[in-house]
DNA sequence: GTGAATGCAAAACCTTTGCAACTGG
DNA sequence: CCAGTTGCAAAGGTTTTGCATTCAC
């Protein structure tokens, strides 16, 4: 029930999907792991593996990317593109969109309104026949913290 | 009224909205704007740079990425980008979404079901107090020419 | 005429790959 | 043990940039 078990038993989940997939599970991949998923923001492959060679100092970046593609191949984790900006990465599973802050640069998941989302296409005039495997939605704009306050009792 | 003067018609508007913004109206700029008017696939800096190639053979290819940077600051074109793809160009400024096919890798434009969309955030819990400028919806999957016909007479 | 835009080549950038050494199951 | 994974360095592909020349206004 602390939070730091969350991290271990998230750790087992993640050498129980790996195996399952016939990957290994190695120290580097249980570190870049660990850390998406104590620290929530949406670091990019750079970010982890400056992270992670606290723990690892002699991971390469190459291998933080080739964790990265294998850990989003098992499904424990979705990278996120947003203009041709470097990949950020998420261990956030649930259904979500991302709001990226033009200003400061942070990406926030955005959850859906109502517990059970209407389907994807709700909304769009899809090609008929088309078959829909994924949908992405993404908002830009001023995050809370960088948009101007909202005319209060001072200008 | 005849298909052509579309063309010439929208030529004649990008080159008052580029001279508005102060920038310059050349041959490369009509010409790599034309390509995206007449032609509404969605094709990359590489692929408008071989069409734009045929009207004007000593164009070069970082011309042709100004060019498109240009325009879509003009707000006359819009840069569509999926994962780390190359960007791809789009010359319809109404709102829609995009539909990236797996196989065949063509996109299509998905035009919103009604013709007064709700607005963007509509079924998002966006953070109290984001401001939100853009938004954007996509999808992936099969298109209709790729994706397998749907049970009927024979198997 | 003059500053902005072009064309060329070279750089920048993020990401992937080849290969020898290592290691997890 | 041995195929899968790592670390390193070098390559890959897309996009940007520096600079002399050209051109739109």
């Amino acid at each position: 029930m602390l939070p730091e078990t969350t991290s271990e038993a998230s750790s087992k989940n993640c050498n129980e999907t790996i195996s399952q997939k016939g990957f290994r599970f190695t120290a580097q991949r249980r570190e870049v792991y660990d850390t998406l998923q104590v620290t929530r923001d949406h670091p990019t492959a750079v970010d982890v593996f400056m992270r992670v060679q606290k723990k690892l100092p002699g991971i390469s970046l190459a291998t933080v990317y080739n964790c990265l593609e294998t850990l989003a191949e098992c499904g424990l984790v979705r990278a996120v593109n947003h203009d041709r900006q470097p990949s950020r990465y998420c261990a956030n599973l649930e259904l979500h969109a991302h709001f990226f802050c033009e200003k400061c640069g942070k990406v926030a998941d955005v959850p859906p309104d109502a517990p059970t989302p209407p389907p994807g296409g709700a909304g769009w005039h899809l090609p008929p026949g088309a078959v829909v495997t994924h949908h992405d939605v993404s908002f830009r704009g001023l995050c809370p913290e960088c948009a101007p306050r909202p005319a209060s009792s001072n200008s």
